[in-house]
DNA sequence: GTTGTGACATTAT
DNA sequence: CATAATGCCACAA
């Protein structure tokens, strides 16, 4: 288990919009935080990419979480299919393997999917 | 600079 | 139920 720091550091004091914070800045840093998030959810428990942007510290920012999860780097494994979105609906498009593998993986949780929803008391805090 | 496109969300129609 | 309008923001072209 290499990476994810189980810590959800607010690192975000530097709001550089705008000043371009010029030197050191990887590109990973942006995304760990919502990394972090999604590893803490627990297995049987869901979570919308809404609800991960916000545990993150950035509020209405749903399409940065799904961002970072999608650049996940190959060697950091992540309980991905965990992520939901509102009201609970796997976002792949139906046909997908992606979508079929989400379910798979839900379902192998104990997690109910339904066409291409989960129960609502699956959420976590929900 | 602008535009289009995303593992999105919320609200209104 | 579905569709549209916004809001959101990083990134590529």
């Amino acid at each position: 288990m290499p990476r994810s720091r189980l810590n959800v550091r607010e690192f975000l004091g530097g709001r550089r919009s705008g000043t371009q914070r010029r030197g050191d800045w990887s590109p990973e840093a942006s995304l760990q935080p919502f990394w972090d998030v999604v590893a803490m959810i627990p297995p049987g428990r869901v979570m919308t990419y809404g609800e991960v942007a916000r545990l993150a510290g950035f509020p209405g920012r749903a399409r940065q979480a799904g961002r970072a999860l999608k650049l996940t780097p190959r060697d950091l494994i992540l309980p991905w299919h965990r992520v939901l979105g509102a009201g609970g609906r796997i976002v792949f498009p139906k046909a997908s393997s992606q979508h079929r593998e989400q379910a798979r993986r839900l379902r192998a949780e104990g997690v109910r999917v339904q066409n291409g929803r989960v129960d609502v008391a699956a959420f976590w805090e929900g």
